[in-house]
DNA sequence: AATGCACACTTGTTTAAACAAGTTTCTGTA
DNA sequence: TACAGAAACTTGTTTAAACAAGTGTGCATT
């Protein structure tokens, strides 16, 4: 449950857009009819609406209105948004999974695994490599650095399950923002080794640094993916230049 | 010139974490400290910080304060972020770049394409094919279609400088949102044709729709990167699940 | 009929204030 | 000294109000 106002509205706006209640190229209902609408101030309206501008679902447009630009996508492919554990994913997508645990080990960083992740030298950290399958293909490779003093009690076994389960219900850490990066790079050994790889020579990265609330990076995340069973979306804003 | 109050203080402030005035790790001036130094309210304060919260630059703790978790990135390849032509980003990258127009046709949307790019069946678009020169190699194929009527005149001479500053400067339009897609797709003939492939099978593939400030989407792109000159990077942030 | 202008809309920016809730520090009591 | 609690911070949410600026309508004048 959405604990404040804006959150609510936001919700509600977002449902009645994806349900094409306000569909798309309308206006969706004045600021001051929304305000009558929710019983709020025009403020706690504007809140709502501009999380839905950055989400790409409308876009407002000066002294006309504010214009919805939502359109469903084609969930061909696995798809990935917002931050999300591979569980998460694969539910949102309605896929069978499970998860192969093929290395686990505790290693000190060095100053080359420093300066590749942003741990500080001489920090312990969880070293796990992890096969992802879907629908019974090897179709992601993880590999994950979660820092011991904020992940402590890590095993095996959790990771074969949910480390984010474990992460956010065990421990009650909360996660708040990540870092990603997304590069194409070559198939390697170990890559050919334990994912289905077809023909491919390449696989499409995306490295992650996480930040709890304490404004502490505990994670460094790897995900190897097979091309074809990946899809990355994103909304982007114009800002005029200089 | 940011011609509001919040964009300045956001200015302000980014370049202050970015020159490491601010350093990473630690708290920015309390927002009652900040109201003080920039004499504004404490809502122009928030907001200037919350798109710095966007952005990935920093990090509110409730209670605690707002920290710096910026880190420079290494930028090693060419990288993506925001909406911005192909010269800007060569621009920021320091690179020498030039265009290469390899087709330049005038085509009506027809069903197949209509459902691939979003353009309303029967409208009239440019369809331009280019390649993008780095440094003398060609790394780059984009694919683009613009909608004929709102962005009338288009030439292959344009094309071939830059259709940004003519949408922008020339026909006064304003480039708003857009919304991207990241795949990584096989090689095709084209590409194997025009760019220096190496041995790569595969290319990193940005797809964009781009919308102008009438909420209309005026432009399709197709964007097909060589992988070892490709970057995006992102923020995102953890919402509750459910 | 055509032009211009006022008016009624729309969103955009900024301020002020009050209260909630989380974290730190200090202080007084046991 | 140790502990509890109050006080003084921090950020988070919401309201109300005023004004700016862009868009469209309609009326009145020409």
């Amino acid at each position: 449950m959405p604990k404040s106002k804006f959150e609510t509205i936001y919700k509600d706006l977002k449902q009645k857009i994806e349900s094409l209640e306000y569909p798309s190229q309308e206006l969706l209902p004045s600021e001051n009819t929304m305000v009558e609408i929710y019983g709020c101030s025009r403020n706690t309206i504007r809140r709502a609406v501009s999380q839905l501008v950055e989400e790409g679902y409308v876009q407002s447009l000066h002294g006309k209105g504010v214009r919805v630009i939502y359109q469903p996508v084609n969930q061909a492919s696995f798809s990935i948004g917002g931050i999300e554990s591979f569980r998460e994913s694969a539910a949102r997508n309605h896929r069978e999974t499970s998860t192969r645990v093929i290395q686990f080990a505790q290693i000190t960083v060095d100053g080359h695994i420093s300066a590749k992740t942003g741990f500080p030298q001489g920090s312990e950290v969880y070293y796990i490599q992890r096969v992802r399958y879907l629908d019974g293909r090897a179709l992601i490779l993880d590999i994950n650095m979660f820092l011991k003093s904020q992940v402590p009690g890590l095993t095996p076994e959790i990771a074969e399950k949910s480390v984010y389960d474990y992460i956010e219900k065990d421990l009650g850490m909360q996660i708040v923002t990540s870092k990603r990066t997304m590069t194409v790079e070559r198939t390697t050994q170990v890559d050919e080794a334990w994912l289905d790889l077809k023909d491919y020579n390449c696989l499409a990265v995306i490295t992650n640094q996480t930040y709890n609330a304490d404004g502490i990076m505990f994670e460094y995340t790897q995900s190897r993916h097979r091309p074809d069973f990946f899809c990355f979306q994103d909304t982007a804003t114009r800002k005029r230049p200089l």
